[in-house]
DNA sequence: TCTGGGGTCCTAGGACCC
DNA sequence: TCTGGGGTCCTAGGACCC
């Protein structure tokens, strides 16, 4: 049996951690740039601010119904969030976090007339340990913890259990298929057209007949359904594949030399990581984009890949790679909304696999850039993210994003720190 | 005026190998 | 006139997740 925690409105239930007079209110937290709405209390969802929505488009609302609104402030989010996967570990021998407001439980080792009582135990003290309140939904399969956990999310005790295949198939029956985990928009639309419209069409549809109309994940989602585990519970967090930099600026930019910047800081900014993950990249991709809502402009989106001639986590060395690509992706008289960085084929650091012409010169040099790297690192570490950066990065910083609500960083920022009178 | 960021997996097609 | 079988790797694109 599986046990799928969702925390409730997460990010607002974060920023209500800190400043308890937003219990009761409505509340939302927008995503970077204060672009759109991306975590609503209850009260703000039934004033009708839907999941995504952009904000000028809810403003009225806002403004009309004293909607508190925060951007977002990833930093607490993250902190708080370790401390409910820290409490979530008590409670069972394996646990998979899922994502930043998610994790699945194992709960095979109770018999299931307790289940539903170890639930809500659990929903009970994250909430007292952390003030993070969660829905707890238990299930046969993953697929079907999180059927569960939907249910929970209306119900009064926040814990729901899917115990017999009786219950399920009455649920499921009851359950459009794009509520389901795994199905999106498009494909519960190509399934409407073949007829199925409910969890349950699919759950009884023949999987090897899903395997070859659609593919493979949504066979698995179909058996799943049915009560067969297809996905396991994973014990440890598998290391990364790719990391990415990027964000939308907070005006146009036009300028190469102004986009260089940026690129420049996601580049530095993904080494860095890279040296936090303790990986090397051997692949860059970066991406520049213009505004896709501009129905006026023409919109240009183009992608360049950039193979290293060795595995690196040096900011220089990525910098120059990814500058260097930008040249054949520019294009003059654009108005630029976005660019990014990717970091692509990661190895481990200490996996040494010197270069073919690599000499002993190059080995000493490479030992005294690993120690540069290590005291900027350090220095920034000490003295605040972005206290020592490269040049090439810009100390003007054109393309901001917007952040007009941003609470203080209560759990990582001395001076920041709550205050009680 | 104003529309996020960071990930994963699967598939098809092309280029290449012996 | 007649031209194989069995693979791998890479990339782009599309779908999904929170």
């Amino acid at each position: 049996m599986f046990a799928l925690i969702d925390c409730n409105a997460f990010f607002v239930s974060c920023e209500r951690v800190f400043q308890p007079h937003l219990e009761k209110k409505p509340v939302i937290v927008l995503s970077s740039n204060d672009g759109c709405a991306i975590s609503r209390s209850c009260e703000a969802k039934a004033l009708g601010i839907p999941m995504g929505a952009p904000f000028f488009k809810i403003r009225d609302i806002v403004e009309k119904h004293n909607v508190h609104v925060f951007s977002a402030n990833f930093s607490l989010y993250g902190d708080i969030s370790s401390r409910v996967m820290e409490v979530l570990k008590a409670f069972s021998p394996t646990l998979e976090v899922y994502s930043i407001d998610e994790a699945f439980l194992d709960l095979s080792m109770l018999s299931h007339n307790k289940l539903f009582a170890y639930g809500c135990h659990i929903k009970k003290i994250v909430k007292k340990w952390t003030g993070i309140p969660v829905s707890v939904g238990i299930g046969p399969t993953k697929t079907l913890a999180k059927v569960a956990n939907s249910i929970a999310k209306k119900n009064p005790l926040g814990c729901y259990a899917l115990l017999t295949p009786e219950k399920t198939e009455t649920l499921l029956g009851q359950i459009s298929l794009q509520d389901i985990w795994g199905i999106g928009s498009r494909w519960s639309k190509k399934l409407n057209a073949l007829n199925l419209t409910t969890a349950l069409d699919l759950a009884q549809a023949d999987p090897r007949w899903i395997r070859k109309a659609f593919n493979i994940v949504l066979a698995k989602t179909a058996l799943e359904l049915k009560g067969k585990a297809c996905l396991s519970i994973g014990e440890t967090t598998p290391p990364k594949k790719s990391l990415i930099s990027s964000r939308s600026f907070g005006i146009p930019l036009t300028t190469f030399e102004d986009l260089r910047e940026a690129i420049s800081f996601h580049a530095s900014s993904l080494a860095h990581r890279l040296r936090i993950e303790g990986h090397k990249t051997s692949l860059l991709s970066i991406t520049v984009r213009t505004n896709p809502f501009d129905k006026k402009g023409r919109f240009y989106s183009n992608t360049q890949l950039i193979p290293l001639s060795y595995p690196s986590q040096d900011n220089a060395i990525l910098i120059k790679a990814a500058a260097l690509a930008l040249e054949k992706v520019y294009r003059e008289h654009l108005s630029y909304k976005k660019v990014g960085v990717m970091a692509l084929n990661l190895s481990p650091e200490n996996q040494v696999n010197p270069s073919l012409f690599t000499e002993k010169k190059g080995q000493e040099h490479s030992l005294r850039r690993r120690e540069i790297l290590k005291s900027i690192d350090h220095l920034n570490y000490r003295y605040g993210k972005g206290s020592l950066i490269f040049a090439s990065e810009g100390v003007k910083v054109s393309w901001q994003p917007k952040s007009s609500w941003k609470s203080p960083s209560f759990t990582q920022n001395w001076k920041q720190l709550p205050e009680v009178s």
